[in-house]
DNA sequence: ATTCATGCAAATCGTTTGCAACCCA
DNA sequence: TGGGTTGCAAACGATTTGCATGAAT
């Protein structure tokens, strides 16, 4: 058993949850789709290629625990689905997106600056921050490079 | 016929579309509930109040088209539907959302201190930022001040 | 008169849920 | 064995759309 489904094996009995095959495809699904936002119906497009019999509420479910467990978040780019992406230990919550308004290509970037204006709405507004959402939209390098 | 109106009334102009009561009542009900952040349903309740014949559609037209034009903007507060907020003319960067996940209250909150952060996006990969959309999570000044 | 907008109901579409069969612990 | 889990289909809820009627320019 690899490494990373010991380890989800373990998160999920922490909630009284099982360790099920379709558990587990869904995971390996998005861990060999890292930084690719897939969207809950492309997850099951892949799962379904290794997987055939798995039905699409499955992947609903799963996605559910997974984001409960803290595996992967839910992320919300304006469209009238939902993606996901594949939570990194190392990053507690510094990491934004890029959206580009051309080519709708979706970047993670790791840079966080936002320490100084939870400070500011702290103290002006009393507002306690502990995590933060952020989205900028603009044109992608590749956008700008190919106007000619 | 009163200010809000005949500026309205002149960017419909604009698009080739036209005044109709329906779309007077949607801004006005959207104009005097600002900071409220009201979602489609409420929307249509108000306009109910006002218009009783109107119908849910129009009132999705309708804010389609507001949008369109600028005057609302159409918030996205991690429900499964949406609200609106009206654009106030002297900010282009649209401000920010503190988002209690105690009471669930949404405030606007006008400080706008990402232009360090956007600068640094731009050089380090080359994406040329516009726009931003910014949620931050956290306890309220009522919801702290009331946990005895 | 022309063109666009409305109201209504039906249609969409992502997501959720009920339930009998099934499988992990 | 027993309780969580699955697949399927039906149910949901927000939003959209087709169409005949009605209103604005």
């Amino acid at each position: 058993m690899k490494d990373s489904t010991i380890k989800l094996k373990d998160q999920l009995k922490e909630k009284g949850y099982k360790l099920t095959s379709q558990r587990k495809v869904v995971l390996d699904v998005i861990m060999d789709h890292e930084n690719e936002h897939l969207s809950t119906e492309e997850i099951y497009g892949y799962v379904k290629e290794r997987h055939p019999e798995i039905g699409l509420a499955t992947i609903y479910r799963t996605l559910l625990i997974l984001d409960e467990l803290g595996i992967v978040s839910k992320l919300d780019l304006d469209e009238e689905f939902n993606r996901y992406e594949l939570n990194k230990d190392s990053e507690d919550h510094r990491h934004h997106h890029l959206i580009c308004t051309k080519c709708g290509s979706v970047t993670g970037v790791e840079e966080d600056l936002l320490d100084p204006l939870e400070q500011q709405i702290q103290k002006k507004y009393g507002f306690y921050v502990n995590n933060h959402r952020v989205k900028f939209y603009g044109i992608c390098k590749e956008c700008s490079d190919n106007k000619h």
